[in-house]
DNA sequence: ACATATCCATACACACATGAATGTAAAAAA
DNA sequence: TTTTTTACATTCATGTGTGTATGGATATGT
């Protein structure tokens, strides 16, 4: 076919991502072909070796339409709480909030579920950076609600952060299962706000 | 070749199994070819297609070695303890546990992260299945908890129960990625441990 | 002792995915 | 306008895995 214009080639090349992600989550990453892609999008393979070198290529530009870490959702937001621990509650919310959105539900899932390490592409090293990263913000936070007094009595800020860490990365787990089955929006705010009531300093007894 | 005793043909059998577990651990099981199973384990595929239908087959009774359910462990410890409380303290000692056997860390492991659905094996029903039963012991011992008072005051049982499983599953996922880190027994326990005292009722008030 | 079923190796046919090579018409540069 | 890239489609060569069919030697039942 003929040269189309560069608004037009990077309409393919989106096309070509939102078929990734489609055809990806029904049948896996491993299971796919780049024909079956490329056929879903309309195209063939032509089309996606010219945008991307191979398999893994695609893979890597799919979730960088995704990727946002903890820290910056709450940049993002602009609100900053007196409060860390409503600061890690707003965390929650934003993280939560996004992953209803259908094109991150998606690709998460992939990661999560439908794909195993292949070429130079590790899900779980990069599954282990973004749980680090969400890690470190929490345990600033925490660190932060320590000094001010806002943890219950002997209450270790590190173990504080395992467990709110443990909570998110578990209900993600469990729901990405099956996203359809619930919100994790509205479940998981629950948990975060009876956790936080649990871990919070009694009002009786300031320091 | 010639035709072995029932013996030498079991003991081939867990061969190829010990070869999968390696093999499937090390590059995953959509990149193994069930030739390199074979020759891990110093045989030919012919050896495979005799013990098992396909690879989803020897995957399946790959996952049969090494399945038993939360429940089953308290049961088999044959420890009844008065607390609803420290009986789950106690599926959770024994769960982790069980994680640190070498053969059990393989094989989750790639239950987990090495493996996306293929032929019939759907690796996400079985890890739901699995959640499944761990969650319906632990809302039955969070019912009897809160029946007996020794849950804090405006802690719906439902919630505790929540929490706690997400609590396992977080950790369980978070370890899994890096299990050489660090020990999972130890660092797990303590998360409970703190779980379970926020989520006691105050000594000084009984019900 | 004989026949037979078992346990595994070897060989074959088939499908299918990859990556590179080539073709091509239009957009962009000159 | 002419030339050169661009943005794909088409074709081809190669490798690799699967499932099955076949063979052969021996353990096992009778």
């Amino acid at each position: 076919m003929a040269r189309r214009t560069k608004a037009e080639a990077e309409a393919t090349r989106e096309a070509l991502l939102d078929a990734a992600e489609e055809v990806f989550f029904d049948n896996g990453v491993a299971r796919t072909s780049l024909e079956q892609i490329a056929r879903h999008a309309g195209l063939t393979r032509g089309a996606v070796y010219w945008h991307f070198k191979n398999k893994a290529d695609l893979f890597r530009a799919m979730l960088d339409r995704v990727r946002m870490p903890f820290e910056e959702l709450v940049a993002e937001a602009g609100v900053s709480h007196d409060s860390p621990l409503e600061t890690v509650r707003l965390g929650f919310q934003l993280s939560l909030l996004r992953l209803e959105q259908p094109r991150h539900r998606r690709v998460l899932a992939i990661l999560i579920h439908r794909c195993e390490f292949f070429g130079d592409i590790d899900p779980c090293a990069i599954q282990t950076e973004m749980a680090g990263e969400c890690l470190d913000a929490l345990s600033g936070y925490f660190a932060d609600a320590h000094r001010l007094g806002l943890l219950k009595e002997g209450l270790d800020p590190r173990v504080a952060t395992r467990l709110v860490q443990a909570i998110l990365s578990g209900i993600f787990h469990d729901w990405l299962r099956d996203p359809d089955a619930y919100s994790i929006h509205e479940r998981g705010m629950a948990l975060v706000d009876a956790q936080l009531a649990l871990m919070r300093r009694d009002e009786a007894a300031p320091a």
